[in-house]
DNA sequence: CATGAATGAGAGTTCATTCAT
DNA sequence: GATGAATGAACTCTCATTCAT
């Protein structure tokens, strides 16, 4: 495959991205991305198989870039919480968009396609948030800004909660005020008065 | 409509659900519904006009029964961590079962379905736990059991941990360990040692 | 189902027997039999769900009415030798007529379906012919007009003699005189003096 | 057309003949043959139009070659009933072999390719194998090997017989034995004893 | 009320063939 | 000569939906 084919790959990818955006994983057709792409029927085959194909591909271009996106913003001289509350506000963002996002195609994805939990990137992600977290509070437990006695508890039960309030911005719909008074609860819980 | 045919309706619901449990929601077709019920394809459109009305009107029922469920198991003498645990319990005996629970179907559903946030079944569930558990840890506040600064913060933030439990069940996968390690959590924040 | 679609699934039977005398087996997709039929897409697979199935009914079809044909035509006072330059001349007339017969279908169909020798009609039906050809001349050499000392030999024989003569007639090409040859060429290995 | 070409053409050809081998004719695509060669689509196309075209290629090498197999077999001393022996034994292999052979694929071509009988390399091949056999029953009865009253009528015989097996090995399959047969059954008639 | 045959739009997939490089 | 990306036609199969009975 030719460097052209890389340029005209990504390009599908990207363009198949939006309509997952758009209609979510299970009512897009090879179809919708032909059409999307511009390109012929064929001609997307040569590059993918399937639907699924092109989702998996583009979740694992989301995922690289998200860690770049994220590193990023964070500022030299941010303290632990700053950083926490960074990363909320980021989650906040994304789950606010929610008609900008991959989120109802990834849930949608993974309703149908659990492999083994081997390659379910949905978990590493998962799992690596995490532990993130979980460094991040014991770096501000140390310094003296957090106050926790299981660190790792409080890492899963964060995330669970962001996990509960992406879903739930899907399904019933949520505000960003929702989305503010779960951020001030976590973080006195952990002892940040604001 | 006669008596007969309210009979009918209501089968073809119970038998629907089942499907929908069986395949989530978007993957449904008439057709599906039509075989289960094994009745006749025009039948079917004599009491349904498509798998979504069908689809809400098997919620309906669903919550209507669950409501019974619940106050059924409540013994007369409970205290108010008793009942939140048994509560808690409940919603991890169904996010475990997993493939025996229309859950799936429910976000799917909900994913292409968001009719203004009048007649969202789902929030109004939602709301309405929140405002249960609310009242259980206010009484529980009050005789002693619990301490909590916040009960409406606390009974949303354990909702969103629920629904994080959920769609975590359905995607990434969960042990039952895990969903126990939460509860645990949830109780100690409330200042229960177990 | 009922009677109309008995006589539906019959009514396409018939056509699609066209279709195959025409194409063969191969070429023939079930939009071909779909407009034969003039019916719709969806409707052709009520009734069948491959060109395959099909072809396998109308080869049922076809065998079931060549016995009656050939029974027909056997005068009362028949002799052996009679009988069995009819049966020659029956062949002879089918495989001249080539553009009119399923041959070429049931050959190509057998190319790629050659399930356990069970089921294959083909097999069965050539069994048979020898079968009778094999009595026929029993009766022909105990009547004195005969002479033969291996009949079931000679019944086998003639048969793959017919067989060879049905797939050059598709292939190579063959003229009358040919079969005229080759049938006199049989009679006198059979004592037959024309 | 330069050295390098006509060796490329070549390794099409037995490349190609490989493909007819395995799937018969019909089903074989331009894209089989590209993958089998591994070439680039459009290379195959610089060489051959069809695989009609190719496989007339095919054909016309195949039948170059076997005759010098079947010359090079015949010993000094060979009497006309070995070589015929030889011959029949010959064709017994190849049709038992049945799926190593070109047999099928010849006779899938020829169903829809029947140019107009003067280039007919299938009817070419079996006048002249009638006629080998002719001259080799000629040359038996001379020497007192055969007794045969019409030589080549014989020998017409003798190749309908083998055509019989041939298309009866591809679609309702025979054994060893029932070719054993037919081959004792024909020297038999020639008034050979075994 | 109930049936189930019938329709036709539309999704998936494969290939012969072309053409710019 | 050779490549392989690209096209578009053709085929299979499935359903929502209608309608005569």
């Amino acid at each position: 495959m030719g460097e052209k084919s890389i340029q005209k790959r990504k390009f599908i990818l990207e363009t198949a991205r939006k309509v997952f955006v758009e209609k979510g994983f299970k009512k897009v057709t090879m179809k919708d991305i032909v059409e999307a792409c511009d390109i012929s029927r064929g001609g997307l085959y040569l590059y993918f198989d399937s639907t699924s194909q092109i989702f998996t591909e583009v979740m694992k271009l989301e995922s690289e870039e998200a860690d770049d996106v994220f590193s990023d913003s964070i500022a030299e001289d941010a303290t632990a919480a700053d950083i926490l509350v960074l990363f909320l506000q980021e989650q906040k963002k994304e789950l606010l968009r929610k008609k900008d996002t991959l989120t109802q195609a990834v849930y949608e994805f993974y309703f149908e396609n659990q492999p083994g939990k081997k390659d379910n990137i949905l978990k590493k992600q998962f799992d690596a948030a995490v532990k993130i977290i979980e460094k991040l509070i014991e770096a501000g437990v140390d310094n003296g800004e957090f106050y926790c006695e299981d660190c790792a508890g409080t890492a899963r039960n964060i995330m669970f909660v962001v996990e509960g309030l992406k879903i739930s911005a899907q399904t019933i719909g949520i505000t960003a005020d929702t989305v503010d008074r779960e951020i001030v609860y976590i973080l006195k819980s952990l002892g940040v008065e604001i």
